[in-house]
RNA sequence: GUCCCCAUCGUCUAGCCUGGCCUAGGACGCCGGCCUUUCAAGCCGGCAACACGGGUUCAAAUCCCGUUGGGGACGCCA
């Protein structure tokens, strides 16, 4: 077979969702596997509704996750003179013909259809009347067979059966000169060679319409594949009622771009009972013989178990450069700058375990940032107690005694003091865990002790002391 | 309305093509326990599904038909 050819096509009419991604995913791992090609082409022919900041929405988008492509991005505003030479070609093949139906009539006619019960689609009255397109204003449309049917052999579905009774003649040039979608793929697909066709379930109907044009012009038929569409918690095709649906929204919620890709391959496809996949183990298991048929739900709470997975087995250095723009975000940016990439490093890995996102990192990191904490007043209530005072005033004596303030005198230190007082850890642990963080849930006491150094540790210990010894109502 | 697609725990899925190994497996979430300096993480256990009805067969989650349900499409959008 010849070398795979796969392309992404998205329209740059709003950001790149959820479902796009996937759907570039799957192209992806399909040409990565296959040692294929990727391509990006930007599908821009609605002058209405294509922007600049969409495209660039894109291409961030894609670069986030690592889709890289191997051609394009290719832009179909520049490529205009090769539809309209397509579409002349086909006129002159007696297979398109003008059209002056005005879109305000068709639309009427089709609504009128609608409300009868009839086929909305395009009644053909323009087809023999041999019009010539003298004021320039005419749309061209294609000339679809009446007779027959049109079998896909899709690569996910199956065989896929259209009568082609059901098919109308459809515009491929606008009157702008502007060629429609169903034209436009056509041409590209078949001038840029692409041997399959990976796309959502949405496009499926839309096949039938664009094979008899690659056989008008003579192309071979590149294979499909239709991808189900995923939806969101309504079941509904997932949009943005569902909330952030952006994939750059995902980035500033502090989702890793693998957790994505990890997630998002699962969507639809499988590989046994396996969840965690590396991108090079996508790549090479990645087929389309184990795509689901069925559309899946979005499930966010998944995707954060995900996403925790991650940020537990990456790597520290990593993760803590990927940490830092968050801090601005909870309103640590000031406090965070004075703090280097090594303490990062470290702050990191203590909090890895119990963060989801790079946001929870980041919001949990406060204490341990700031030079100054409010402690919880039900934690304190509860652990810095009259009674535990003077215990924390002798355990501050002992700290502020040690001149190697390394974690292991620290640690060694902490626990000749409970041994001497006769105290087990948890006895002293959560006072001081309050003292030290200002909450009950923190990194194991040693690690926030190691996090803190001398200064802090010894001014929040007094301040519990303090906390602790003052009168209550 | 017409056409097309789909149908296993709440959700993602394995199994289906090539019927028996399925008392239907895994994962997320949820519940309980263990571990433990807190919270997590980890480990162990639990709840929970073959949409329905007909066939075919010795045997059906698996094959066939129908019903129901869900989704998508029917644009001078993509």
């Amino acid at each position: 077979m010849a070398d795979v050819r796969v392309r992404f096509a998205p329209s740059p009419t709003g950001y790149l969702h959820i479902g796009g991604v996937r759907t570039a995913l799957f192209n992806w791992l399909f040409a990565r596997h296959a040692q294929g090609k990727f391509i990006l082409r930007i599908e821009d022919t609605d002058q209405d509704r294509s922007t600049e900041e969409a495209i660039q929405a894109i291409l961030d988008g894609m670069r986030w996750v690592g889709l890289d492509w191997d051609e394009g991005p290719f832009r179909q505003t520049d490529r205009m003179d090769l539809y309209r030479q397509q579409a002349i070609r086909l006129l002159e093949q007696r297979q398109a013909y003008w059209c002056v139906c005005r879109a305000e009539e068709l639309e009427a006619r089709r609504k009128d259809a609608m409300a009868k019960g009839l086929q909305p689609g395009y009644d053909g009255r323009c087809r023999e009347r041999g019009i010539t397109n003298q004021n320039g204003d005419a749309a061209l449309r294609f000339k679809a067979s009446r007779e027959g049917q049109t079998v896909v052999e899709d690569l996910i579905k199956g065989r896929v059966v259209f009568e082609n009774n059901i098919l109308d003649d459809l515009i491929i040039l606008r009157s702008s000169g502007y060629p429609t979608y169903n034209f436009s793929v056509v041409v590209d697909d078949a001038l840029m060679g692409v041997t399959h066709v990976i796309r959502g379930d949405d496009h499926l109907n839309n096949t039938p319409r664009q094979i008899p044009i690659f056989k008008a012009l003579g192309y071979d038929v590149p294979r499909f594949g239709h991808l189900s569409m995923i939806m969101g918690a309504d079941k509904a095709k997932l949009s943005k009622r569902h909330g952030a649906t952006s994939i750059l929204a995902y980035k500033d919620m502090g989702y890793l771009p693998e957790a994505m890709i990890n997630y998002l391959v699962r969507l639809g496809w499988s590989f046994g009972d396996q969840e965690i996949f590396s991108l090079p183990e996508l790549i090479e298991k990645f087929d389309l013989a184990h795509v689901q048929k069925s559309s899946a739900v979005f499930n966010p709470d998944k995707l954060q178990w995900m996403n925790a997975h991650y940020i537990r087995h990456g790597e520290p250095k990593r993760l803590a450069g990927l940490l830092r723009p968050f801090f601005g975000q909870v309103g640590l940016g000031e406090a965070a700058e004075k703090v280097s990439d090594e303490w990062l490093e470290k702050l990191v890995v203590a909090l890895r375990e119990r963060a989801r996102t790079l946001v929870e990192m980041a919001t949990a990191a406060a204490p341990y940032v700031q030079d100054k904490i409010v402690v919880e007043a039900a934690a304190a209530e509860k652990f810095l107690t009259p009674e535990i005072a003077p215990l924390l005033a002798n355990l501050t004596d002992r700290f502020e005694r040690v001149t190697d303030f390394s974690k292991t005198v620290l640690e060694e230190t902490f626990k000749k003091f409970l041994e001497d007082e006769g105290l087990k850890i948890g006895q002293l642990a959560q006072p001081v865990r309050v003292a030290l963080t200002g909450r009950t849930a923190s990194p194991g006491i040693f690690e926030v002790i190691d996090l803190l150094g001398r200064e802090r540790i010894l001014a929040r210990l007094r301040q519990g002391i303090a906390l602790a010894g003052r009168t209550r109502p």
